[in-house]
DNA sequence: TCCAATTTGACTTTGATTGACTTTCATTTT
DNA sequence: AAAATGAAAGTCAATCAAAGTCAAATTGGA
């Protein structure tokens, strides 16, 4: 078995034994697997992607930690079926349409579809190269969709 | 729990229980809690700064104290500030600053914080040249406060 | 064999903690 | 009034404690 698998093992047991939002101590579980603590690094960014359904955030210094979030799929299989359709790609009107449709089926708080529309608008890429936009706007998106899913907002 | 989470969760009590405006001694706070004097003013640096709605004032010599004052302003008061704070560029540890500055002060749901932080986080810009950045970050913060300004969330 | 995924570790960055030393102010003494 | 004393708070650099980055080396599977 792969180390990487033992890692992400450790993560997966950590998240069902917490109800899907664990904390880690990188160095600690580098420790106790065995491992350099920059697997748990590569560990986190190549199987606990956003698109794989998890948040991950971590703070350094002293205290530091890891934590991980497994985005709960069950009251919002809209968002996950429009995230999963969005390749590398997203051009704004489609954006516009797929938030039109999220409100349409109460997805979606109109207030919450403005300001997700506000951060994904071409207004505010004018520093960004015209070929890169697109490219963006579906990172922004995905990023923002997942984490709207998993704050249970109205 | 780190000191520092400690102290300033005794500031953050003493301000709530004096309606935004508390006094401490600093070297009878740090006796009580238990720490070195000169980590209750490195956690007035970090934590209770201008930028974060706080004023400090302090007195040396016998008798002397600190003062920790929460700035208080109506909503659109706050974001007007924070846009205004904005130049041309912005990291992304002081946009979190400034999101938790406005959830401690009740001008933004964590929840809506939440999703204006996944859409200005590195995690999203992979796509973008590390120079433009910041620059990006910016424009989308400002962009996002302003239609969050506009629209009575929450 | 070749390529992509994995593994490793040296180096960087960020954040927290401490303590020795300095400055400021009020009070007391001369 | 001036000087001495003591009681605060302030400063700063050293050290410790995490996590992040990156690229070279290795491995394993098509």
């Amino acid at each position: 078995m792969r180390i990487s698998d033992i890692v992400t093992k450790y993560i997966m047991q950590a998240l069902d034994e917490s109800n899907g939002n664990a904390e880690i101590q990188r160095n600690e579980l580098a420790t106790v697997i065995g491992c350099v603590p920059s697997q748990i690094n590569y560990v986190l960014t190549s199987r606990f992607t956003p698109e794989q359904g998890y948040i991950v955030e971590s703070r350094r210094g002293g205290g530091g930690y890891i934590k991980i979030t497994r985005i709960k799929m069950d009251k919002n299989l809209v968002c996950a079926h429009i995230i999963n359709s969005i390749g590398e790609e997203l051009d704004n009107s489609t954006c516009k349409i797929m938030l039109q449709n999220m409100i349409d089926r109460k997805t979606i708080s109109y207030n919450a579809a403005k300001l997700i529309l506000s951060a994904v608008s071409d207004k505010a890429y004018a520093c960004v190269p015209i070929e890169l936009r697109d490219y963006l706007r579906a990172a922004i998106f995905k990023n923002m969709l997942l984490t709207y899913m998993n704050a249970s907002f109205y």
